[in-house]
DNA sequence: GTCTATATAGCGATAGAC
DNA sequence: GTCTATCGCTATATAGAC
């Protein structure tokens, strides 16, 4: 376990050099890159996804219609890495939330708050995310083996939130996917939400949350015992929860 | 270049004459949506749905491109029409089901078998109907206004199915579309589940229909009146239960 | 490795024939 | 109303310039 750490810290060095020493010889790249995204989003959000075509890009981006195909493989590979993006200020945003929260009511709603707050009026490209969710061989299926590594840093989120409390292991496997699917379902009911700043899904999850502490107290009883090993079982076989 | 008018001309002629055949007989329009209805689904199956093309579709039906487009807007409204075609036969298969068919359990696990046979081998097409679950603007979303017909339509037969029992008032708002929202759930499980005849989501519909009636019988306890009520309250802020 | 220029093919709209 | 023929626009692959 410890030498897997290392590992991982080594390959971290590695990749950390070799972004350091392309951005000192060809940081031309990563600009280029970033002013494809940047221009993509402007666009996205002045015409809406499907209106903007990869020449607007291009052309906002004062380089060939080659060159964006070049860095994204279309203007899905364009609201994916922003999707990654918001996940990756979602991780900073609670990491340092929890570091002084040690109540679970509010670190998980700090975990929602953050994702809806990060959404904010980015509504309308949002919705992209989940178009090929019924299409498993889509690598950009949200659902899909191609999005295993950001779902599963989704779930992550939650699991810290949730190391503060002392739970049955059962528990620790179930929660976390259970939780991530009341986001994802959550996120879908923000997208279709118009009340301002979308405050019906938010008082909607605050809702479903304290539910759940509740849910999860009387499944904490032991007369609960056969029926949430029973769920458990049935979850296990579906595939639906991690192996370990 | 006079006998190509000509023959253009007698070309014509018959094609008016057997258009008016056609149209005695069986009524010309009926018939040819149905060929590039039925042409289109043949290439999906054969291709794919998103290798075929519009061109293919009206080839393979001897028609036109613009006939095609003519009937129908595009290739979704195709698996859209395709999609209510299958509501159609399940709500046939299940009236006949519920005639003879008094147990609770029996008509619930008739309504999700009867989806899952008819869908049965056509999972990759059935994908496109989740493709726009994220964008309300649109028409063919499955979650959007557009669909709102089906959507009442497919709950519906969940409403006949549990009207063979008794149930407090609340539970009859919120059963079909908890009942119809684990449905989705499930049909997405199904399009991801490449196990023979899908039999590991069969399986967890069983099981899930299972506890879904467990819980129906704790739920009717008066002790669990409250959080029954909160439950019923958060929904119906949410707007995600009908008015009535 | 980064990017331009070009080529192919499909989408979807349109004018107009019947 | 039904359908054909055609056109402009776009996505995406590819050759090759730097």
């Amino acid at each position: 376990m410890q030498s897997k750490k290392d590992l991982t810290a080594l390959v971290s060095v590695i990749q950390n050099l070799t972004m350091f020493k392309t951005a000192l010889s060809t940081g031309k790249a990563e600009q280029t890159r970033r002013l494809i995204y940047d221009s993509a989003l402007e666009l996205f959000r002045e015409k809406g996804f499907d209106a903007t075509t990869m020449q607007d890009v291009a052309s906002r981006a004062g380089v060939a219609k080659g060159a964006a195909y070049y860095y994204f493989p279309g203007k899905e590979a364009i609201i994916q890495a922003y999707y990654e993006a918001i996940q990756s200020d979602q991780e900073r945003i609670c990491n340092e939330a929890f570091a002084h929260e040690k109540s679970l009511r509010n670190r998980l709603k700090a975990v929602f708050d953050s994702k809806f707050d990060l959404i904010g009026d980015d509504r309308r490209l949002l919705g992209v995310v989940f178009r090929y969710a019924g299409e498993p061989e889509n690598p950009i299926s949200c659902l899909g083996k191609g999005t295993e590594d950001i779902r599963n840093r989704s779930m992550d989120v939650f699991r810290q939130a949730l190391a503060v409390e002392k739970l049955p292991a059962d528990l620790v496997r179930l929660l976390p996917v259970a939780l991530w699917s009341l986001q994802m379902g959550l996120l879908v009911m923000f997208l279709y939400d118009n009340t301002k700043r979308q405050v019906r899904t938010r008082r909607l999850a605050d809702g479903a949350l304290e539910l759940s502490l509740k849910f999860l107290s009387l499944a904490k009883l032991p007369l609960l015992r056969p029926v949430r090993a029973k769920l458990l079982g049935l979850l296990t076989e579906a595939q639906l929860l991690p192996e370990n």
